[in-house]
DNA sequence: GAAACTAGTTTCCAATTGGTAACTAATGCA
DNA sequence: TGCATTAGTTACCAATTGGAAACTAGTTTC
């Protein structure tokens, strides 16, 4: 499970799963609040782990391109369930209570 | 998801969903590895959350008891994600890689 | 009276986490 | 020449996390 520690990996796991192929920079600007250092070093853990490719491409200024792998993607069910709860809490805290 | 965090939250609820109703002392010998102090802490928290209840037994030494809720139970498809996962994640590791 | 069991709390400390800001380095554009 | 964009890295710092060990406090048993 620590496979999935931080603030921010699930974050981008999930950015990441719905944009399909992404740059480092669309990631920073899609995943509001993060900062590069946070981004680049969680997404060290993540391919170290395997869950995403780090693709550098030779275009221009050069781009890195992201993707979750298909390992990463076994992961997809847990990310769903964790959102949908996450839907069902916020309208518990404000709402019905009790 | 902060209502998860920590590192042992989630063995708690899983081994509290496991067990049902669990006393302070048999989750600190059930959960290898946890201080009192973390487990009364992390308790503390999901009581917060209401994702567990604490009950004062009136026995010769008190006891206190430990229940998940039945919103506390509408995190089992996570938990059960989560172990599968993991168990899914451990055959990887040694075994057959790619 | 002393030891043991219940459920914690307190103190103290080390390691980890996460944030800001500045910097690198290669390339392109005006 | 100088500024922007790409993808980071580095330095520094504050807050949080987590662990060990000792302690509290009530009750029961030897």
């Amino acid at each position: 499970m620590q496979v999935l520690s931080g603030k921010w990996k699930i974050h981008i796991l999930g950015t990441l799963l719905q944009g399909g192929k992404m740059r480092f920079m669309d990631l920073l600007r899609e995943i509001d609040g993060i900062a590069a250092k946070m981004l680049s070093k969680e997404l060290q853990d993540l391919e170290m782990n395997q869950l995403v490719t780090r693709t550098v491409v030779d275009t221009k200024p050069i781009t890195v391109e992201y993707e979750v792998t298909e390992y990463g993607k076994t992961m997809e069910p847990i990310i769903d369930e964790i959102a949908n709860w996450g839907v069902f809490y916020r309208n518990r805290l404000h709402g019905k209570n009790e």
